[in-house]
DNA sequence: TTGACAAGTGAACAGGCGTTCACTAAACTC
DNA sequence: GAGTTTAGTGAACGCCTGTTCACTTGTCAA
């Protein structure tokens, strides 16, 4: 933290910082006073005004309108834009489908990663159908909004199963073809459906 | 969100998200109601106990007084905590040495993958070592303050480069050895240095 | 048609809240 | 030693805020 800062500022930065994280809301001034110790509001007041001369808290009118300046909310966790991604399920059996109830997980992404719907979500890929290029575990950013074009890894629906494949349009079909060589092409026609694109992939080693 | 919502909840709700949000603290009655386009706080009153009740807001007494519940918190950017760690470099050349200068960009990582020291940095990853698990363009968070067992992937200081590896100790040396059978081991003894674990990765497809 | 219920109006009220003013005390400057 | 600055006291003021009460309107079931 800033060391130009003396002691009661200090105290009441951290104050303010701590009420709003774990309460939700800042505290009033008669709040800051008595953890403080002040026995007047004036001395808060005047604090208060010091810390907004320096750019370290924004103020408006009204009850507890105190907002901590941009530069000291990066200890909060975000520098820029960030959403949280559900994990929804996995990508060889079941239903990928996202549904509030099946969230398993919520992973961190940066916003400008993400398409401007809000239907992106994580899928756990068991198997090895993409030999080492996606593995068993990883985790698999789906975009369901988008167009694919030839050759992208998309998640597809084969008969109620999903799967991570690469997609290769044809004429009257569709070719879904795995990285690993050990795999067949699975030619379709009708009976499957796009989940959505692959975007992005995240792995966790050990 | 919760299907069970009207229309009327579901838009105080969303301006309570949105004015903690952008404003860094609750509206008060009066604010939801001229949003709303009530003239009597009785109605919001009214909507707010009931979503209370629902368990979708707390509520203390007090001018703002007004949490969201955990379960609405995810929208608003966090789950659960998240550190942003800073990208500072490449691994197939120069020095991935984090300086504060250097960092590039910032990526949001789940808290509870981290370690608690905060000297984790990510590296993009330069050229085919490592084959198709780990690919050119990808980024490496590495872990710089954990002992490396055998076979894990690493990154290496050889000479004033760096490389991602696999690391496998003998007795009086270490080869470092690629997942690419195209490339030969490196057998090295005293001028090398193993800068740290690579503890997980994030790619992005196009 | 009646009754119950949810949703909103309008006004009044009491207490909480930020502001203001006058004052004290210690520390620092010239 | 006089004057200034910084930090805090104590009380009063007035607006803002959440609460409450009585009332209206529309919907739906019996």
């Amino acid at each position: 933290m800033n060391p130009e800062l003396n002691a009661r500022q200090k105290e009441i930065l951290g104050f303010l910082a701590q009420t709003i994280r774990e309460r939700g809301f800042p505290p009033t001034f008669r709040e800051i006073a008595e953890h403080c110790g002040f026995r007047s509001t004036q001395a808060v007041s005047r604090h208060l005004e010091t810390l907004e001369k320096m750019g370290l808290i924004h103020r408006e009118s009204g009850a507890r309108s105190i907002r901590l300046a941009a530069c000291l909310q990066e200890e909060s966790g975000r520098t820029r834009p960030v959403r949280m991604i559900p994990l929804v399920g996995e990508v060889a059996a079941g239903r990928p489908i996202p549904a509030f109830e099946e969230i398993e997980d919520r992973l961190p992404v940066p916003e400008e990663w993400l398409p401007a719907h809000e239907r992106s979500f994580f899928l756990k890929v068991r198997g090895d159908s993409m030999a080492e290029g996606i593995q068993a575990g990883d985790l698999v950013l789906v975009d369901p909004g988008v167009r694919v074009h030839r050759a992208e890894v998309v998640v597809a629906m084969i008969e109620d199963e999903a799967t991570v494949k690469r997609f290769y349009p044809e004429a009257d079909r569709v070719i879904l073809r795995s990285d690993n060589p050990a795999y067949a092409d699975i030619v379709v026609s009708r009976d499957f459906r796009v989940v959505g694109r692959v975007c992005a992939l995240i792995r966790k080693y050990r």
